[in-house]
DNA sequence: GCTTTGGTCAACCATTTGGTTGAATAACGA
DNA sequence: TCGTTATTCAACCAAATGGTTGACCAAAGC
C-alpha cells in the first residue's frame, strides 16, 4: 500500500520491464502472451513480472490457469508525485505537458 | 546528452541519492557539504554524485578545490516525459497537478 | 486417465551495486 | 614551504540483480 518510490523507481530502470508497461498500456495480457516478443525464458518474464507487481507498478490477477497482468496507476502517480516535488522542473516542463494535453483533446 | 531512462531511473531508486537532490533543491552545495548529513564516508557520497552525474540528474563544476553540485532539469524532464506516456496516469493525476500549480502561482 | 498448457520455484552463475579503507592529487592558508 | 582542506582513485567486500535451466504444480482438453 504505501508506496516505496526504491521499489518504484528501480522497477522503472529495466528496459525490459518498460517496455511490459508499455505493452499493457495497450491491453490486460496474460503472462506468456507478456513474453513472447522477449527473447528470454518465461521465468524471467515470471521475475520482472513479480518486481513491477511488488512495485505496485502492475496487479496480477489469476482466472483459471491463466494470469492476467494489468496496470496500476497508483505507484507511477506516488513517483510522479515525488518528482511534483521539484517545482522548478515541472515549470519547466509545462511547454511540454501542454503539448502533450492538447494532443489528448484530439485523441478523445 | 540522450537521456538515457536506464541510467535516470536507476539513479533515482537510491534514497541516498534521492535526499541529494532534494537538498539540491534548496540550494547548490559543495562535495563536502553534502555529505554532511550522512552517516556514510565522504567517497561513498562522492559515488552517489557520480551516478547522478553520469545520469545526467546533476551538473559538477569545479571551482578551486571545491566542486560545486547543482540539480539539472533536463534528466528529471526526460523521465517525466517517459511517464506522461501513460495517458491514464496523467489523466488521473491532474487534480493534484492543478494544486499544485496553484500553490505555484502564491509562491511567485 | 493422460497429455498439454500456463506459470512458478529452486538452484545456480556472472555482473553490478553500495559500501569500506587507505593512498593520491590538487588547491588554499600561514 | 608546509600543513590542511576538498575530492577522487583503487582495491576490496557482501549483497543484490538479471539471467539460465530443470523440476514442479494446477487447470484444460481429449
Amino acid at each position: 500500500m504505501s508506496h516505496d518510490l526504491d521499489l518504484i523507481f528501480a522497477a522503472l530502470s529495466d528496459p525490459t520491464r518498460r517496455a511490459i508497461l508499455e505493452m499493457l498500456l495497450e491491453d490486460d495480457m496474460a503472462v506468456t502472451d507478456v513474453a513472447e516478443p522477449f527473447e528470454m525464458s518465461l521465468a524471467a518474464i515470471s521475475k520482472h513480472l513479480g518486481i513491477l507487481t511488488r512495485a505496485g507498478l502492475i496487479v496480477q490477477e489469476k482466472r483459471g490457469r491463466v494470469k492476467w497482468c494489468k496496470l496500476d496507476p497508483s505507484a507511477i502517480r506516488a513517483s510522479s508525485v515525488w518528482m511534483q516535488g521539484f517545482g522548478q522542473f515541472v515549470e519547466l516542463d509545462l511547454d511540454g505537458l501542454e503539448r502533450f494535453l492538447a494532443q489528448e483533446l484530439v485523441q478523445d
